[in-house]
DNA sequence: TTAAAAATATGATTTATATCATACTTTTGC
DNA sequence: GCAAAAGTATGATATAAATCATATTTTTAA
């Protein structure tokens, strides 16, 4: 992914955002792309007001926004800082003009966009046929593979249960008491805003078909 | 979607396959991707033996196989004839061949992926949050949209309930009971397969968040 | 530093939807 | 042309998960 990074170098524009707050909200035109520089993002899909389902969390390195470069060019999605986030910006124009003439970046970015395709239709699969238990022991698998755990084994990335709850598809209520069995089972392990995978393994069974 | 089919006229190899013979299937090697010339596909994610969620239906003009594009080797999806089809087979490493040297292919391409990938993530929020009646609604207008109708209003594909149940993400039962409560509300017609859009306002009213 | 807001925790209740059961009809393959 | 398989149709029942209610704790911002 970093591969991208020196091509566009120079028509950078770098932004802060503090903790909380909107990066950009699904229906706003698309004014560029973002790579996070520092600190913690997430993208969602708003459901009426209160609901929403968390499509990814980004990290650093990662860019941002680039669902915004189909036809339409409105935002789909909305971001969110989670901690306070340093993001550097590229505008559209300059962006596809880089990309009109960089194949190599095109094409990187297209099997990075049919990487995306894939996860979002297993998930998407995942949330028709899938239990909430499944769901949330994918959950926990999926963020203890894309931001590792430290050395007491804790995931790295803090997140309310709420936003545990929007990842996995289920309310906060469900996601706090499977998650709290799984606690008791000892498959994992809970501290405040702290989780720890004690058994992958059993994880990984109960996010199998039966 | 037509525009790129010059660029690989040649070395294409055209495939017949009759209604319900199998295309790919996931967790196989990919060895090339197909264009659909003649017929209808549906494109699926398995669960178990018995489920699948549906997650595209593909006619005349359509690519197919496009899934396979990433780092991965391995069809995420599978592919089955819902009538009898003709495809037309380019091998992989033909098609990235051409990639590699035509930008502009490369370009709509990426572009494509990145609508395919808005279309799925809108879906997965409405798995997550709509109800099965909206996304019954979402269903028919979709295939509307997308098959048109001829002018009886009858839209312009054949499926069976079990198929339409899948793409909508639900059971056959249930769809079969909130598809025939809107053809008693006047909604839609049914007639064997056939089905007609009545009153599309009211099928969007009810796929809208409340 | 403290009041307000957000997040956590958990029991009780409701509801949407899946599952099961069974009969009938249409389609398909030999 | 006919038997088997696949699809359609519907009622009854089960259940997973959402919703509601409420108390406590933690975090945030003025």
């Amino acid at each position: 992914m970093k591969d991208w990074l020196p091509a566009i170098d120079s028509h950078r524009q770098t932004l802060a955002y503090k903790k909380g707050e909107t990066i950009f909200e699904e229906g706003m035109p698309v004014k560029g792309i973002y790579f996070l520089n520092r600190g913690k993002v997430k993208i969602y899909r708003k459901w009426g007001h209160q609901k929403q389902l968390i499509l990814h969390f980004a990290k650093e390195g990662d860019i941002i926004g680039y669902r915004g470069l189909a036809n339409e060019s409105i935002y789909p999605v909305s971001a969110m800082a989670l901690e306070p986030s340093t993001l550097c910006f590229v505008d559209t124009v300059f962006f596809e003009t880089t990309l009109r003439v960089n194949n190599e970046l095109t094409y990187k970015l297209m099997q990075f966009y049919s990487n995306e395709l894939q996860y979002a239709e297993r998930r998407m699969r995942n949330l028709a046929h899938m239990d909430v238990k499944g769901r949330v022991a994918e959950t926990l698998l999926m963020l203890k593979k894309d931001f590792g755990e430290n050395k007491e084994g804790i995931i790295n990335i803090t997140l309310t249960k709420q936003d545990l709850a929007s990842f996995a598809g289920t309310t906060y209520e469900t996601f706090f008491r499977m998650i709290n069995e799984m606690a008791k089972q000892k498959i994992v392990r809970l501290s405040g805003k702290e989780i720890a995978v004690l058994k992958a393994r059993k994880l990984k069974e109960l996010s199998t078909m039966k």
